[in-house]
DNA sequence: TAATTCCTCCCCTTTTTACATGATTTTTTA
DNA sequence: TAAAAAATCATGTAAAAAGGGGAGGAATTA
């Protein structure tokens, strides 16, 4: 039985490429693609495919939301994570949400035919460097609790404490709490340095 | 005469797309591709083609240096760079570089073909959203002075006002009023926005 | 030359962060 | 289950940044 397989990007070449490669293979059905979040949601409405090839990084709803909101919807739904960005925080969301994989953009034809031969298996597949990173982030003494991401995150929006307590339900003097472990993990000395560190840790990713 | 296509990308999947869409067009001949700067370079030691599809973001070496490098050892070739980021700042090093064309990721085969087929007649291709990013004006005033970036770069050191003050020979005010005015210019509502902005707009780099 | 931009400096007020210090409850892990 | 880690909240002080003005001189550009 052949795997379907749909694919999720707004790049053309990305959708273009997958269906070249995976063309000829014989155990290998091409659902169909689409290249906004709505449109995958339309689609899997009147077909479900066996695999989601899902871009992490598209405009309006991103594919960790969107992951999220199709796996509630179809859990039955196999999704793999596709993404030109090899962090830590993008694989470790993805997989949060339901994903059963992540696959960097760069992978050869074999590394995508294992992936999608590993996940309907219901079995996990990570790409070797997208191992590779989370482990060397692990490795390293730079682990950030759950909320401590949050609200770094939120702290590189440009939003400033209350409004972060607000948004966290949760008290300003917590939330400084976190603001204060994060400079001294991360050992900046103010928030700027914090910024800039968190970049070159891969805490957090420049998606705009 | 056929037009000869090379492209430079690291991404796999992006090389396999554009051959994908330009396989079965008469005027179109394969040259051939690269996954990194170097092989690139290596490649048109022994041959030429007559268009390079480039891409800016590349590890190691980008597509800006790398274009730049190629039309001072070959000028006779025609550059069109190739990203998923629509920004003014990439465009216009991308241009100033030498390059004919800018083509989005997200292009369709016309876009490509269009794009390829005026190249190589010597004349300048932009995509839509391309054009649209340089002619609007947000981006447009993200022009720094030298004063700013400098500034900028020491802010996001981690120093405080008054230490840039003393490594810059001038009042802390002075400090304070670039400070204010990179703010307004980058539309950021505090250092933490800022320092993520700049980091977005390419202004400083992970150089620890 | 006139206009504009850049760099420099100053005033003031309010807001926000940084730092110290301590403590309770919940959750996770060994 | 006991220990460790994480998340929560607090009080208080000092430092720094944000935001609002204005203004003069130098350099560059039209």
């Amino acid at each position: 039985m052949a795997i379907k397989v749909f694919i999720v990007d707004d790049h053309y070449m990305v959708i273009e490429g997958i269906r070249s490669l995976l063309q000829n293979e014989k155990n290998i059905e091409w659902a169909g693609h689409a290249m906004n979040a709505g449109s995958c949601l339309a689609f899997l409405q009147k077909q479900l495919p066996d695999v989601i090839l899902m871009d992490i990084n598209m405009p309006e709803k991103n594919g960790i939301d969107l992951c999220k909101e199709v796996k509630a919807k179809y859990p039955a739904v196999f999704i793999i994570g596709l993404s030109t960005f090899n962090q830590q925080s993008f694989i470790e969301k993805m997989m949060e949400n339901g994903a059963s994989g992540y696959v960097l953009k760069n992978a050869s034809k074999e590394e995508i035919l294992e992936a999608l031969q590993t996940v309907v298996k219901g079995k996990t597949y990570l790409s070797f460097d997208a191992i590779k990173t989370m482990k060397s982030k692990s490795e390293a003494n730079l682990i950030l609790t759950r909320r401590e991401k949050e609200v770094l995150e939120l702290i590189a929006e440009g939003m400033i404490n209350s409004e972060i307590a607000t948004k966290l339900f949760v008290s300003v003097t917590t939330v400084d709490t976190h603001r204060k472990n994060l400079l001294a993990k991360l050992n900046a000395r103010n928030v700027a340095e914090l910024i800039k560190l968190a970049f070159y840790h891969q805490l957090i990713a420049v998606n705009h």
